[in-house]
DNA sequence: ATACTTAGTTGCATTTTGTAACTAATAGGC
DNA sequence: GCCTATTAGTTACAAAATGCAACTAAGTAT
């Protein structure tokens, strides 16, 4: 078949860390660009399924050892520049995960970056990236998007810290609770409050279940 | 290379025909589905470059004889299920255009269906057309994205008929109004004005030419 | 001239959004 | 125990955006 291309997976991953929107990027243990910062990614196997979501979790697992709870398809980019190998297609997929999933994954070539103040990365993965960070800012503005980068619980102060990192800019706090329960995608966590310093405790709240898109089942097969 | 895969792109053409949101499919010229109506599609040749703007262009203008003003990405679809012939990968695009562009290139093959109620289709595009219906009809609800429909000059009653189409209610006539003014994508046609039929004669508009994103730009090469 | 039809505007009621000021609940210092 | 500091959460109201009905405008047909 001599219409036959390399095709392949990117992930941006991204999260919350020290109140500023974040990348997690891998080292890359093969050339080009060996041990270089980058997203992770890897080759498309023809028998992965759901557009390339299969392959998506696979290669992130693979390269930071991470179940992502939050996936979704970003973009595909391709031409001949991107690559040095030559023209290639690449499906860009972003995933959201609560900082402490990382951390508590401990892989060794996985750091955080903060999105806005990224140096030059291998190919094209700063368009990529770009690209995902003006999805993921464009959904804050009407969506349960950021919700997935708040951890299992949180509370909705908490929860306004990650809209304003996603945004940029302060929110008000009765406007942004208004937003919330319109969008009714969240529930109490019964009983659970979070105290934390000397105030008000918290109400602490979750994702309804039916708004996951989790974990389960992304990850079958692995 | 036993990584490489068949990748092709399928384009959602996309136009306003009895004042509803209708899709341009064309007869297939091979097998499988030989002679059945389906997207416009074909294999991306490793040398096309822009994502996969070039060859979307490319195959829209080989199946309808077409240069379509306005052409953005969809989405990705991949799987085994989506192909007889095994798993695969598609590129989608939707174009959008003027109902009279395609009707005075009046090409024989190529046909239009409205979009509530299409028939079963082959491959996928069934999902890929409810896809691409499902996001100009969010995208009409806040965007200039509508008027690529609309020709190049229209009257703000008709522009109106053409998001109502695209989101299948009425809108008020001020709010409307109100809407595009804030988006001040248009410019109004000095002087010219449409006389049609027995009432006030209606202002034309145009988009400015920096919201084209046209022809000119995207055929290079043809 | 008058009636009819559609284009485009104006004024106002309704709804939504933004803000400040309030009350609530905790810990810690004294 | 009681006051203070601090953050959580609510209330009341002002300001802005939206929706609607009624108006004026400009043409054709009779």
């Amino acid at each position: 078949m001599h219409q036959a291309v390399i095709a392949t997976v990117d992930i941006v991953f991204l999260t919350i860390h020290n109140g500023r929107l974040g990348v997690a990027l891998s080292k890359r243990d093969k050339e080009p660009f060996q041990g270089g910062d980058a997203l992770p990614g890897g080759y498309i196997h023809a028998q992965e399924d759901r557009d390339c979501l299969d392959a998506a979790v696979r290669i992130l697992h693979e390269k930071t050892g991470i179940l992502p709870p939050y996936l979704e398809q970003l973009q595909t980019f391709a031409g001949a520049a991107r690559d040095p190998r030559g023209w290639s297609v690449s499906v860009a997929y972003f995933a959201l995960v609560h900082y402490r999933v990382i951390e508590s994954a401990h892989h060794p070539d996985v750091a955080i970056f903060p999105v806005d103040a990224l140096r030059r990365l291998p190919f094209d993965h700063n368009d990529i990236i770009a690209t995902a960070v003006d999805r993921i800012r464009n959904k804050a503005q009407y969506s349960s998007l950021p919700c997935h980068l708040a951890g299992e619980t949180f509370t909705l102060p908490k929860l306004q810290k990650v809209y304003e990192a996603c945004l940029g800019e302060a929110l008000n706090k009765v406007s942004f609770r208004r937003k919330m329960q319109e969008l009714a995608v969240l529930e109490a966590v019964p009983g659970q409050m979070e105290t934390e310093g000397a105030h008000r405790p918290a109400q602490l709240y979750r994702l309804k279940a039916e708004f996951k898109n989790g974990l389960k089942s992304l990850a079958r097969g692995l």
